[in-house]
DNA sequence: GCCGTTTTCGGCCCGACTGTTTTCAGTCG
């Protein structure tokens, strides 16, 4: 684990166990604050000095100094005071939905509960009720909770959640009197993870909505069921067989008039919303999910009043109300954003022109060269480089170098009116970074993508070794998912990202966001320091069959996520300037 | 614990829903 993970794990651990011991709120806001700080940091807090630390957002001297304790020691005093009193089992029980600091603290202090398994037996003898405030429905939800927190496990890839939330949206399309129907929450955002699924409608007929949303197949709880908010409990059929995924669905249905001040409050992030909240209250107005109002101070909410709100009907009236300008979903997290004069003009898939990473049934794809060609040249690229698997990767029938020879003969060889194929491999980066093909081979192929696969529970400053020595090899185009993560299923390498993305730039080299949704990686942070760098980022699908291709949505997702604009993606450039640029390596 | 174009102290976003109560505490987003 970095250092940076370090301090974030340690303050938002400090933040949990300051909720438990009862530290008042806003202590617990500036440590969550703070932690969010380092986990988006994109340099080195072991290089940062005590002013640099200060700069950062929601950073002040007594946290700074905590900082570097923990930069130290990898733990601060007070962090240690805190776990000698609170048992360490009680995070997983905070962990249960519903189940907040206040509980938690009032079941352990008057029954002893020091872990999930201890909660599990209250419930069992009953005990659990003698806890103020605990009668049958609560200890009933609690249970239902604990049972769907072990059966939904992580949280949901976005591969996943984006197809049942588009099936959730096409069956709530066919009730009559839906007028409006969005997907909100961490999904707009796209974020790489999704918690539970938002879905945001306006609807002549509420209770009909709401009730074709809890009949829907494959809901197997329903947990609220009311006329402008329903929730329930549904099963993602797992693509590879074996358990289902279990994920929370909410329906909210608001009026129509609302609807940008309630998209935007349900889109969030949180942290962007407190932010836009703020900002509104200096302005002397405050903001809710039913519209910007004038503050005027009266306890009763504006809109139940009957005060006509200054702006509510679209996301962009609110924002420019607030002197802002419109900010794209993906960028709302409260890192900066709110700061900028004008939001970037974002990447999009439109913009997408070229696939510069894709496999054939040569290693272990599924589309034959040509077909490979014609679902590129449908999706509207001017160039598709074909780049099966190096040698050392068997399990993917990797190309011997022979293999290879006579596989460039064949893309050379195949013609598709319209679209120019390029010959190229992803070579595989040995674990210590030279390449796994010579390179007189590597010379005569149009494009090199070089990639980690293996080895990769490497220590930073190996893997940081390896990669530079791939990145400064002068006939590498581009480094291919540089960290070789898998989401919720493997961290992959940690290497130095800024001293990559340094090296990147000095030898003209892009490197991947791979668009595969169990990959996303580079990740967003990494994506958001490379763009500050001005390094070339390739947007790339892995194509392995046809449907990959689709795949794109969440790669641009993650690149708009950050701040990634068009110019310095190479798959959006021109025929001659992306072929001009990997000549030059030639 | 952070922060300042009203403030270096005294604020720190807002509302819905649920379940327990009988006027509200806790959780969530």
């Amino acid at each position: 684990m970095g250092l940076n993970a370090q301090i974030a794990g340690a303050l938002t651990e400090m933040a949990r166990l300051s909720e438990l011991t009862g530290a008042d709120s806003f202590r617990v806001r500036a440590y969550q604050r703070a932690a969010r700080a380092f986990e988006s940091l994109t340099t080195d807090a072991g290089d940062l000095d005590r002013q640099a630390l200060l700069e950062l957002d929601g950073v002040g001297h007594k946290m700074a100094e905590k900082v570097e304790h923990i930069a130290a020691t990898g733990t601060f005093p007070e962090l240690d005071e805190l776990r000698d009193k609170t048992p360490a089992g009680l995070i997983e029980v905070l962990r249960i939905p519903g189940l907040g600091p206040k509980t938690v603290r009032a079941i352990w202090q008057t029954l002893g509960v020091e872990s999930l398994d201890d909660l599990k037996k209250s419930i069992d003898d009953e005990s659990i009720a003698t806890v103020p405030r605990m009668g049958a429905k609560t200890i009933e939800n609690i249970a239902r909770a604990i049972d769907f927190a072990a059966s939904a496990g992580d949280r949901t890839r976005l591969g996943l959640a984006a197809p049942l939330a588009a099936l959730v949206r096409e069956r709530l399309a066919d009730v009559a009197g839906v007028k409006r129907l969005e997907s909100a929450g961490s999904l707009r955002r796209g974020k790489e993870t999704i918690g539970d699924l938002d879905i945001l409608a306006v609807c002549d007929d509420p209770a009909a909505l709401s009730q074709a949303f809890c009949d829907m197949p494959g809901v197997d709880e329903v947990l609220a069921h009311g006329e402008t908010k329903s929730s329930v409990r549904m099963s993602i059929p797992n693509p590879r067989g074996g358990a289902d995924a279990r994920i929370q669905v909410d329906l909210r249905v608001v009026p129509e008039d609302a609807w940008g001040a309630a998209l935007m409050y349900f889109t969030g992030s949180k942290e962007h919303n407190v932010r836009l909240r703020e900002r509104a209250k200096k302005q002397g107005l405050t903001l809710n999910e039913y519209g910007l109002f004038p503050d005027d101070n009266e306890k009763e909410p504006p809109q139940k009043r009957g005060v006509k709100p200054k702006a509510s009907k679209t996301e962009e009236s609110i924002y420019n109300a607030l002197g802002l300008s419109y900010m794209p979903p993906e960028i709302r997290e409260d890192t900066g954003e709110l700061d900028l004069d004008r939001a970037p003009r974002l990447i999009e898939v439109d913009d997408i022109v070229s696939e510069l990473h894709a496999h054939t049934t040569a290693s272990d794809g599924v589309l034959s060269i040509e077909e490979l060609a014609k679902e590129a040249k449908s999706r509207g690229f001017h160039t598709i480089a074909v780049t099966d698997h190096s040698k050392s990767q068997q399990v993917a029938h990797g190309l011997s170098e022979e293999r290879l020879r006579e596989h460039i003969k064949a893309i050379r060889a195949a013609k598709v009116a319209g679209i120019s194929i390029l010959t190229g491999s992803e070579v595989d980066i040995m674990p210590d970074g030279n390449l796994d093909y010579d390179d007189d081979l590597l010379a005569e192929l149009d494009v090199v993508v070089a990639s980690p696969h293996w080895s990769l529970q490497q220590k930073p400053d190996k893997a940081t070794k390896r990669l530079l020595k791939a990145i400064e090899h002068p006939l590498v185009h581009i480094v291919g998912h540089p960290t070789g993560r898998l989401i919720n299923k493997r961290g992959g390498l940690e290497p130095a990202m800024n001293e990559l993305i340094a090296a990147a730039i000095e030898h003209n080299v892009a490197l991947e966001i791979n668009c595969h949704w169990m990959r996303l990686d580079l990740r967003d942070t990494h994506v958001r320091a490379a763009v500050e760098a001005g390094a070339l980022i390739a947007i790339d699908c892995d194509v392995h069959s046809a449907p990959d291709f689709d795949n794109i949505a969440y790669g641009v997702a993650t690149g708009r996520r950050g701040w990634l604009t068009p110019e310095n993606v190479v798959n959006t450039w021109t025929k001659k300037k992306l072929h001009d640029w990997l000549k030059a390596k030639r």
